[in-house]
DNA sequence: AATAAGGACACTC
DNA sequence: GAGTGTCCTTATT
């Protein structure tokens, strides 16, 4: 609802990445987030009838999620490079916003276990604009962790749950 | 089917 | 050269 015309066509350019969409922009060039929000599945098809379905979709995704996806997006527009392991240090900060999909297990012993790993994916893939995030790439950045003694897996390996190395 | 481990290579800073 | 991102094979749950 906050958004400015500017921050309309950055996701949809995002979006547009993301589903390998025909360039859009233009047909929403004169619109804000109050008006996107406003629209129907309807109003979209006679801006974009070829992609009003996914945009529709994909809008919907993240009315949803509105609160965290909004500050992932504008801090990745002024943000410092950030590292996967702090990153996910941050999301366990804010159980509020982030509970539902990473959450410790034990916070002193620093393992904490990824319940929706899509849904953390998409998270990491905006704020480092990398649109084809999935958990098998997060994951596997997560492993480099393993030499360098950041992140290891806990004692008991369990799927899903890893433990931070140096527990603040 | 999803997750886990790690090699290999590309890329950006 | 560090820190991924991408792709891949193999094993495990």
């Amino acid at each position: 609802m906050e958004w400015n015309c500017g921050n309309v066509q950055k996701w949809l350019l995002w979006t547009e990445h993301l589903y390998r969409l025909p360039q859009v922009g233009k047909a929403f060039q004169d619109l804000d987030g109050k008006d996107l929000c406003s629209m129907s599945e309807e109003d979209f098809r006679q801006r974009s009838p070829q992609c009003s379905e996914t945009l529709h979709a994909h809008l919907d995704i993240w009315k949803s999620e509105a609160d965290e996806l909004w500050s992932e997006a504008d801090s990745s527009c002024s943000g410092q490079p950030i590292h996967l392991w702090q990153f996910l240090r941050e999301l366990l900060l804010k159980p509020h916003s982030y509970g539902r999909c990473i959450r410790w297990l034990n916070k002193e012993k620093g393992i904490f276990k990824i319940e929706d790993s899509a849904h953390v994916a998409r998270l990491w893939g905006l704020r480092k604009n990398r649109p084809a995030m999935n958990y098998d790439k997060l994951s596997r950045s997560i492993r480099q962790y393993y030499k360098k003694g950041i992140i290891r897996k806990p004692d008991i390996s369990q799927r899903l749950v890893y433990q931070f190395v140096h527990p603040v």
